[in-house]
DNA sequence: ATCATCGAATGAACCCGATTCATACTCCGC
DNA sequence: GCGGAGTATGAATCGGGTTCATTCGATGAT
């Protein structure tokens, strides 16, 4: 029964269209603006066919979120499973989620809309968790490569858990982005560069984790050619302006 | 002319209760319930009288922050300008943000929900300048303090403005009161003590900036005593819990 | 070729809640 | 008591998410 498979896949089909429909109108118009018909309409159906693949505006944000989520994730893996030292891994996964953010603008600022909404309604625990899975990986990821620089003792063996460790990194990235996404803060003050700025200060966190230092973190010039080695290695994809400095600044 | 100067103080105190009204509905059933017809009545006026303090609910919402911004701004300038070493102040500074998310647990949530929508819109300019510039002095106090302790040489000379060094700690703050607050990432992984985690980063992260270590940021009981003793010194009126271990964990 | 079946599509109708506005009230100085 | 500025009112308006009774069209059995 081919015709089964036909169906399935044109559903699929459907409601990534929808998906990248949506998504373009947030990108454009800002999510406020954004109108379930307006979507519909965008791709020649009707507002009820829409309801057919998503239940709710919300759940329409929140398959976005983790349809960039896996896209996130995906590039923080292979960071995390590069064959190279504890260090170079943990600084990559900064590097991953910097690329990222530079890439798509537009998620953490619809990431954070959609799980504060979703949080205080504290309705629908299905979603909620999907959305907290999302997150999973990050956590694991991270963790992992911890646990592995305490194993092979590049790190000072603490009596925390991996995650405990990891988790400050992390929260200086997500930081970080809230920073530059949400508040405006950065432009407020003039701060140019500012995943820079997250590069730096996760050298600094590191060195404060008795990490063996590879490099002054205030060295401009060692820290690009670090940049520049991470990304012509793992994230070469993500860099398509060319080659030489990957990381340039949005500014 | 007494009369003009009634007139300004009740519209006031009009005002107050219409925000305070809208915080409780807001901390009672969440965000997503608040209405403004309901806070207009819990306050016994009607819909209308509720629209000639703000121009909408968008407006509401900003003044609520601002409101709660300049409390937390109050503590951090307490801790800024303690009569102490610059790395007490640094510490300090993390612990009146932990104190005030202890005491505020919505804010940070509020906040966040605030920012990504006012950005998103673009419009209201004058509110939205108010939030960002609720948010000046926490960027002043944070670099000053940063400042005070290279001039005093704790810390190594950069070639970076004070503001930039400082955004490492203030990010990291952010984000953790995020991980906190927005995603709920933390009890999913079952991290206990979550502002604990806080501030022994925020020790890590200093140490990275070769400041002076005070001890170990791994050693429990040493933490735990400058916290009490900052407490005690900074903050006992934001310790309401009794004297001793005035740092609890929320769980 | 005809017909029954069923998943998909439709969009007008419904509902909820923010916002407006024409009207009414209250207080004050004269 | 009067005029008017400032305030209060809540029914009406409006916008947009969501529903549902109906229609459409492909499929495959007779």
């Amino acid at each position: 029964m081919g015709t089964r498979e036909r169906r399935l896949r044109e559903l699929a089909e459907r409601e990534q269209r929808f998906l990248d429909s949506a998504r373009e109108q947030i990108s454009e118009h800002g999510l406020l603006s954004l109108q379930m018909a307006k979507v519909a309409r965008a791709c020649d159906y009707a507002t009820g066919t829409l309801y057919q693949h998503f239940a709710s505006k919300e759940d329409l944000l929140l398959s976005i979120c983790a349809d960039q989520a896996e896209k996130r994730v995906e590039s923080m893996a292979r960071a995390a499973h590069w064959d190279a030292p504890s260090r170079d891994r943990m600084i990559a996964l900064v590097v991953a989620d910097v690329l990222f953010a530079k890439r798509h603008p537009d998620h953490f600022r619809l990431a954070q809309y959609v799980t504060t909404e979703v949080i205080w309604r504290a309705a629908s625990q299905k979603r909620r968790d999907a959305v907290l899975e999302a997150h999973g990986p990050i956590g694991e990821l991270v963790s992992q490569v911890v646990q592995d620089a305490i194993d092979a003792g590049d790190v000072a063996s603490f009596k925390l858990r991996p995650l405990e460790i990891a988790i400050g990194p992390w929260a200086l990235s997500e930081g970080m982005h809230n920073l530059v996404h949400a508040e405006g803060i950065l432009d407020f003050y003039d701060l140019r560069d500012p995943y820079r700025l997250l590069l730096r200060h996760s050298h600094i966190h590191l060195n404060g984790l008795h990490w063996q230092p590879l490099f002054d973190p205030f060295d401009d010039e060692a820290l690009t050619a670090q940049l520049n080695h991470i990304c012509a290695t793992l994230f070469d994809d993500l860099c398509p302006e060319g080659t030489g400095y990957r990381y340039c600044s949005p500014h």
